[in-house]
DNA sequence: CTTGACCCTGTAGTGACTACAGGGATCATT
DNA sequence: AATGATCCCTGTAGTCACTACAGGGTCAAG
């Protein structure tokens, strides 16, 4: 077991992470309270850092924490079937598939309203006009 | 100028908006608080009821509030020229964008570990597994 | 001892809403 | 007039995932 011990300053920069976020999360339930030295610094080990760098892995990835809450109780339960982490994965795949779809469509109204614009004066802006009720102000 | 008198309920119905929305946006100084009954009710008009829609439209298309809120500004003045009106549009489409090509490689990611994950057990899990530092737990 | 960097807890803010709670107003019906 | 349903009001707090202080303690080096 690597003794190796780590101020929450140190378990921060080794995992891109900030310190109130740290402290965020241990009081969020993700990240479990560590040991403390005399002077009250929180403690702490590579559990510790294991679990983080799963939780920023995963949060990278877009999951919600309540997402990373289920992956990590399935991810302690080595022989569980991982039929439910698939499910948790394919539901947020899904989701950012709609992401994308929306914001691609967006773009297509932006894109359909820039390309449009003359600019000259406002009040012949096809900007402004796309955007008010029935185009007339 | 139409006589027409709406009340928050009415106007929120008409612009497909929350009552607390309406509030929220008058509070946020981005609708004019409105004319009051006796019974202290709002009491809104065709302005109002074409600003809301502006305001809406711009959200809809994922404009900030500050964005929004410029826009209201620059679309009050209609002599002024238009470019600022194109540089907030262009900004934005640019940040979809951004926004889209982020999603794209997160989903490619997504994918990645999904297609590979053989759903067996956790402890043989390939999406536990990338989550996870050097892949080893 | 001093100094600078880090740590601690608690609180509040970010952006854009959203949801109460408690109480008043309005309207239609009886 | 009473009643019930619906709407309105203000104020407060919560959502999500952080983020940024404030005020004070700890640690290590000089």
């Amino acid at each position: 077991m690597d003794a190796r011990i780590l101020t929450i300053g140190q378990l921060a920069r080794e995992t891109g992470t900030k310190v109130e976020t740290v402290r965020f999360y241990e009081k969020s339930g993700l990240l479990p309270a560590p040991a403390r030295t005399e002077g009250n610094y929180r403690s702490y080990d590579r559990t510790h850092l294991n679990r983080l760098s799963f939780i920023r892995r995963a949060r990278d990835l877009g999951f919600s924490l309540d997402q990373v809450r289920a992956l990590l109780a399935l991810s302690d339960d080595r022989e569980q079937s991982c039929a439910a982490v698939n499910a948790i994965a394919k539901e947020h795949r899904a989701e950012v598939e709609r992401k994308i779809a929306d914001l691609q469509s967006l773009k297509k109204e932006l894109d359909r309203m820039i390309d449009h614009c003359g600019c000259g004066i406002v009040a012949d802006c096809r900007i402004i006009e796309s955007l008010s009720p029935d185009g007339r102000r």
